[in-house]
DNA sequence: TGACGATCGTTGCCTTGTCAACAATCGGCC
DNA sequence: GGCCGATTGTTGACAAGGCAACGATCGTCA
């Protein structure tokens, strides 16, 4: 578990130091740098926090806990393999291997797709909605803590629509409107 | 390589819907959620982009990448293994290993620390250097695609201020500000 | 109807990074 | 000076996730 990393990735100055012997400059700097290398630093941190105290109060990764939560909202409470691993940001077999632990662990259930006999849905199980719940107070308590509460409402809004516009197309994007098979649960 | 995802992790709405069944509150929402799903987004979108365009061209990881950065830029491109941990946000032994490749392919140098026995030194090779500044042109160039033209100055202002007050202290973080052994280069 | 390319979920193999344990060394305190 | 806890870098064992390849199925087009 635990975040990559990334890490930050820009320099500081174009030239290191008067002094400093040969070639000095190493990557010409930018205005804006600044405020990408804040990016990388604030989210490396926060989710690795995050995501050390989902595993140590609820034995879940900050990835399972999101697929749990995207399985909770999808009508049904079950979602195509395939949309999971989009919502969740995995590969396909990413997302296998994930539900598989979900399951070892009665938190999932697969079942065949009704519509596509090469589907499969993860659905969630009871113990799996408990466990959510559960794990959900203490998430959203860090995010709180280490996000929210630093911020105050107008910052929020500025961040949110800054953020939404540069990830929105980022190139050639796939979209799906996708759900999963059945329609809806009664 | 790639980024390990994370993915978003929160609510929409407190009801899914006032026909659905049973318990149909997962998880209650919050004002600013919003921006941290943003966050999340974001991230996960443009280093995965970053990180695919840095290997495919110069076959380094934004870790390797950062970690050239980093001695790069540390007075005599040495650092000690310790602080380029600290600075890339890897564990030690994650550096270890990152190092081990990176000598490996030439880009950086063991050295034994002056000052104190235990120590080894990352030191950058020229040909390291030389990666570095290749890789730099193409790093940059996709940093500014995903993320600086999408924003103008003020927005690039208030996400620095706001990311960088986020990512502050964070709780029992500690802070060291030495470099390495050597005092300077020559 | 049958052929053919596309898609779905899974699996084997690989890479990356973490944790725990280790030997070597440091630093302080007696 | 010598002991003892802390720190440093490395290693072994492991978890997580990606890619490529696979068998099964779908959808289309002849």
């Amino acid at each position: 578990m635990s975040t990559p990393s990334i890490s930050a990735l820009s320099s500081r100055s174009g030239v290191v130091s008067p002094s400093a012997a040969a070639s000095a400059t190493v990557v010409a700097d930018e205005p804006g740098i600044g405020a990408w290398r804040s990016f990388l630093h604030a989210h490396a941190r926060i989710t690795r926090r995050l995501d050390e105290e989902l595993q140590a109060a609820h034995g879940l990764s900050l990835a399972e806990y999101d697929a749990l939560l995207q399985i909770a909202h999808a009508p049904g409470r079950r979602v195509r393999m395939n949309v999971l691993a989009e919502r969740v940001i995995l590969s396909r077999s990413g997302i296998t291997r994930l539900v598989d632990r979900l399951e070892a662990a009665g938190s999932v259930e697969r079942a065949a797709c009704s519509t596509d006999a090469r589907g499969q849905e993860a659905v969630l199980t009871k113990a799996g909605l408990e466990r959510l719940r559960a794990a959900a107070t203490t998430h959203l308590d860090g995010v709180r803590r280490y996000f929210l509460d630093r911020l105050d409402a107008e910052d929020l809004a500025a961040l949110e629509a800054s953020l939404g516009r540069v990830s929105d197309p980022l190139g050639p994007a796939s979209r799906s409107g996708h759900e999963g098979c059945a329609p809806d649960e009664a």
